[in-house]
DNA sequence: GTCATTCAGAGGTAT
DNA sequence: ACCTCTGAATGACTT
């Protein structure tokens, strides 16, 4: 079930868009508290509120202090140079300022709770905003990478190559040894730790034994760069991770010790029994080819770390990899708790060598480990139709979609499927809307890949908003995207058509106890792919007002994000969208109100089931490909994160509290089963 | 399509 | 100046 979305607000790079429900309604709000929820919502509009009512509560001024530094520290990382103490001094004022209005009247009860609710959730989210980040970068390198290798491609020789969907760019660049400039870059996952080591926004730069704040047991990562990033464990090459001399001053004991370990089960002597482990040491062998022992280990760096483990009673971070063939990541790390290690001792190993073994026990009172993460896989994706549980509808699409949507229902009983709309693939304009066809196009052919003679890029800040690895990833969110269109020279397989390719993952509708339908997928989604469009019909919203019911409607708030109204977070930087584009609309009194929007009431397609979440994983954006009108911009979602199968899929309906009337003119509210740790507790 | 091989990668640790 | 349980591209192979 869905409803009405309204303005959007992004924390961070989950982005944000669209309609807000009418100003007067946003006047009301300004008269609300300043809300709980400010933490929560990075939210333009929650700190437009703010500043609006600077003279407003005291402790409320407190907190808001508290949270900034908070942010501070998620954001900017510890801009400070290292030295840790004063960093965690630094936590403690801030936890201070934090519980200080606790002790306050209603009003500030609220906030009480909201605080004590940032505290809770502010590790999962401060882990969350370092992975966003990490993400964020990691694709602006993998651009820069994608550009770097079409310089080098129209350089040599002009490889007009027919090829067709292989712009990639053979790397060699042999040709013209002195690089095209400093760096090759190869990695950029690796790129974009360096980067942020630079800036000092590694979550958790110092290293600490035992767990991590925000990674619960079963949490996963998808790199060894991401581990990095969040500094659960800190080398992407090592498999044992440990606190060396140089933390000697600030412990008693004796150094270095391990802190964590990855099992990638590629040992060739490691056993792996789930609560039992024993894990081979580091050192001996060969780096290339069959990597197997070429020498003996010495009790050395990490098997010193790991043997002083045993001595002192420190627990160790135990991380198992997997391949995980169905995913675009390709290899999934899962954190599987603490273990103890409890002896070791050298042996001659399977090659002749001498290696150390580790015997290591999981500590008691964590939870359970399944034989999914040991054994890993996905939860039980169903492989086929007749392996689905609840199955209510083979294809809600009716064989719209190039891919199967089916229903399922576990839930009711007698089990029924989604009814009462009308599936429908593509956007229906209502007769009083006319959908303008005036974009110029650029003049590439075949594919667009040069952003420096592309009109389309040139629209979109003289890049491609999208990589085309994965088969095209938006690499950050934009006020608006412009796509190539039917006017471009370019053809279908063009990365600059990334949203206009229909549905890429197995998704599913499914039944909630409490929430309705709700959608997942069956395949894993990377951070920054297309997932759907948001479809309907396309009305005016003036039309809509009427409806008061009708819980499917999208306000499209192209121009409104782009002005930075409404307390919207602009995205782009300043004068990245074209003049031309923004001088059109000079009636401010059609800048204060999304004009159109999108009724799915009645038919829609897939994003008409999707639900709202105060934490999603997914964003909205607006993508303009046939015409230049913001009011008119096609709404897409894009996944905000790496986003594992079966997981809910959501986004943020981006509704101001106490901003949704009913027919009698009251407000109207609605709670809340979103169930993240942040919750606002209504949606409206 | 899958497997095997290749190799750059870059910070941490110790010398 | 070492060390390193990645990742991705390439080439060889199998169906």
């Amino acid at each position: 079930m869905v409803f009405t979305r309204t303005e959007k607000s992004a924390t961070s790079n989950s982005p944000v868009t669209n309609g807000v429900k009418e100003d007067k309604d946003f006047k009301k709000l300004k008269q609300s508290k300043a809300s709980p929820t400010a933490p929560r919502r990075s939210s333009a509009r929650i700190q437009a509120l703010q500043k609006a009512e600077k003279t407003v509560a005291g402790p409320n001024a407190v907190v808001v202090k508290g949270e900034d530094k908070c942010k501070d520290n998620v954001k900017e990382g510890k801009s400070k140079k290292r030295s840790r103490k004063n960093l965690v001094v630094e936590e403690q004022s801030v936890l201070l300022l934090k519980k200080k209005p606790l002790a306050c009247g209603k009003d500030e009860m609220k906030v009480e709770n909201a605080v004590g609710q940032i505290e809770d959730k502010s590790d999962t989210v401060k882990v969350k905003d370092t992975i966003r980040l990490f993400n964020k970068y990691y694709l602006q390198l993998v651009q820069e990478e994608e550009k770097r290798c079409v310089r080098t491609e129209t350089q040599p020789k002009d490889a007009n190559s027919p090829k067709k969907s292989s712009q990639k760019a053979p790397k060699s660049k042999k040709g013209a040894p002195h690089v095209d400039s400093k760096k090759p870059a190869k990695r950029p996952d690796l790129k974009a730790i360096s980067k942020m080591m630079e800036n000092n926004e590694i979550l958790y730069s110092e290293k600490r034994i035992g767990s991590i704040p925000g990674i619960e047991v079963g949490y996963q990562f998808y790199s060894r760069a991401e581990m990095v990033a969040v500094g659960f464990h800190s080398h992407w090459l090592n498999g044992i991770d440990y606190m060396g001399q140089s933390y000697a001053k600030a412990y008693s004991f004796e150094f270095p010790i391990a802190i964590a370990i990855v099992l990638s089960g590629m040992y060739e002597d490691d056993q792996d029994n789930a609560e039992d482990v024993v894990y081979t040491g580091q050192g001996g062998h060969n780096l290339t080819g069959d990597k197997r022992q070429i020498q003996d280990q010495k009790l050395e760096r990490g098997n010193l770390a790991l043997k002083n483990c045993v001595e002192q009673c420190v627990p160790v971070r135990v991380i198992r990899g997997h391949d995980s063939s169905s995913s675009y990541s390709g290899k999934v790390y899962t954190y599987d708790g603490l273990y103890k290690v409890v002896n070791y001792w050298c042996e001659t190993g399977l090659s002749g060598f001498k290696v150390f073994k580790f015997r290591l026990r999981r500590l008691e009172g964590q939870p359970t480990l399944t034989t999914n993460q040991v054994y890993f896989t996905y939860g039980r994706v169903p492989q086929s139709i007749a392996e689905i549980r609840g199955l209510v509808c083979e294809d809600i699409t009716g064989g719209q979609e190039d891919i199967p949507i089916p229903a399922t229902n576990v839930v009711d009983d007698p089990p029924v499927p989604p009814t009462g709309f009308t599936y429908c693939k593509s956007l229906k304009v209502a007769k009083n809307v006319k959908l303008p066809s005036n974009a110029a196009g650029c003049k590439c052919k075949g594919l667009c890949n040069d952003p420096t003679t592309c009109a389309c890029a040139l629209r979109n800040g003289s890049d491609f908003p999208y990589v085309s690895r994965n088969g095209g990833r938006l690499v950050e969110a934009k006020d608006v995207v412009f796509e190539c269109g039917p006017k471009c020279g370019c053809g279908p397989g063009c990365v600059n058509r990334t949203s206009q390719k229909g549905l890429r993952y197995r998704l599913e509708v499914f039944r909630t106890a409490k929430k309705g339908w709700a959608v997942r997928s069956w395949d894993f989604i990377p951070s920054g792919a297309p997932v759907c469009e948001y479809t309907g019909i396309l009305a005016r919203t003036e039309d809509m007002d009427s409806m008061l019911e009708n819980n499917y409607i999208f306000e499209i708030d192209g121009l409104q994000t782009i002005k930075g109204l409404g307390g919207r977070e602009r995205r782009s930087q300043d004068g990245e969208i074209p003049e031309d584009i923004l001088n059109k609309y000079e009636d401010p009194s059609s800048e204060s109100v999304p004009e159109f929007c999108i009724d799915a009431g009645s038919t829609g397609n897939i994003a008409r089931f999707i639900n709202h979440c105060c934490e999603p994983n997914l964003f909205v954006q607006c993508v303009l490909s046939t015409h230049d009108d913001l009011r008119l911009a096609r709404v897409m979602l894009f996944a905000a994160d790496n986003i594992p199968p079966l997981q809910e899929l959501t986004y943020d309906y981006g509704y101001a509290l106490d901003s949704v009337l009913g027919s009698d003119g009251k407000i109207k509210q609605m709670p809340c089963y979103c169930g993240a740790a942040d919750c606002r507790k209504r949606l409206f």
